[in-house]
DNA sequence: TGAGCGATTTGACAATTATCAATCGTAGAT
DNA sequence: ATCTACGATTGATAATTGTCAAATCGCTCA
């Protein structure tokens, strides 16, 4: 493995505090790989062989029943997926394919359990990384109980403005269909949806969005730090 | 605290594995107490200052956002709640109220933070229940976006007749109002799915659920162990 | 026993969301 | 530059789900 990518995955809060030993160990059984894009990698149902980390491109976890599929979420660099899965020794609850041209790590779970059992900085570290994971669901889930379609579009539209610099105009970071779909709804809704927001100064060009107030947004929108602050 | 309730939360997985003398100061600095129904434990929004364990009874895990307000979960005995806001010091996501007359331990998660960061078995039994945790939430959206409400309601019947051990018929355990919530349906959209599971052999009467003929239920129902158990 | 209360059910209707088909627009290939 | 393929949009329609009001059921308690 590259001495950049090994130094990259020591610096995620994952694998920052750990012994040098252990990480060691950890980077032996791994192995780096460049995949192109819309390569599935892993499938729900199947047994939790590797611990995964994005390092370069995007990921989305996914998953199928009886003929749908849903977008559950996106991986962007760096950051690691299927942790539960690989900890609990349990099958993958989510399917995973790259999304664009990826650069992977895969560290075989066994390995993962193996340092978890020996190393306290790293057994503490999955704490916080699962905890964040856990409340990361919880706020999803109360979207999409709570929300309708459209009001899920704005509150998202609010994070992605945030996200990007909170200038009035900002690019979608991913195409509209897997927005729909992580949004929890079709395509066609999607688009109409943007159009719902026109009076309260949503302009969309493509996948340029541009937000003319801010505020009559908001108070459309009614953003919630419960649901919609990603880094508590 | 009484010995009973001691040894009881003694058994849970989350203590099981830690020092005696660990487990001892973190009982030393909680407290039982009896609630009657219907009582506000936590707020969302709130600092953790406790984690909380049912011993007896049971609460509700809600969440509201605009006037709209939605059960998240059911927490039945022995079993901790708001653990991942404890261990992140972290606002409380949801809500929690009794649902009836509940004992419940309060633990300060100050004590649980504490603790956590010198006890080494402590820190993994947390990262076994987190994980389990988190890979239920993932089912339940899962439940959420794949599934009409029709078969949410199915699959929620077969997983409610496993539970209650397979016999034809058997008993919801909560109120249909409430089921209806957890479920992401109004009480009137679920008393209309219960009509229509009526051609799959679904009989209702009351709290009392007679399913005739399993096999055609599940037909429709196609539940799926990456969605519906509970226990992987 | 029966009044009163709240939960559930029903009916009528409205809003939301999905589906299907057709068209448009654009980026990449030839 | 034109063609092609695919995603995005639009229109028409259907299915699903929610809302409101009224009726019904079941239970508690005087």
């Amino acid at each position: 493995m590259p001495d950049s990518d090994y130094r990259d995955i020591r610096t995620l809060d994952l694998f920052a505090e750990m012994a040098d030993e252990h990480f060691t160990a950890l980077m032996r059984g791994a192995y780096v790989q460049n995949f192109p894009a819309q390569i599935e990698l892993i499938t729900e149902g199947e047994p939790s062989d590797f611990l995964h980390i994005v390092l370069a491109g995007s990921v989305d976890l996914f998953s199928a029943w009886n003929d749908r599929e849903t977008s559950m979420a996106t991986v962007r660099p760096i950051s690691t997926f299927i942790l539960a899965a690989t900890i609990k020794d349990a099958p993958y609850l989510m399917s995973a394919r790259t999304l664009e041209k990826s650069r992977i790590v895969l560290i075989p779970s066994q390995d993962v359990r193996g340092i978890f059992d020996v190393d306290n900085n790293f057994a503490r570290a999955i704490v916080t990384e699962l905890a964040q994971c856990y409340r990361s669901v919880i706020k999803a889930q109360k979207d999409l109980k709570l929300r309708t379609s459209l009001e899920r579009l704005a509150n998202y539209l609010i994070r992605q403005q945030h996200h990007a610099g909170g200038g009035a105009e900002f690019k979608l970071d991913f195409e509209k269909r897997r927005l729909a779909s992580v949004l929890g709804m079709t395509p066609e809704n999607l688009s109409r949806a943007f159009k719902g927001l026109q009076p309260y100064g949503v302009k969309v060009n493509g996948t340029l969005i541009t937000i003319e107030d801010q505020a009559d947004l908001r108070r459309f929108a009614k953003p919630n730090p419960l649901i919609d602050d990603f880094s508590t």
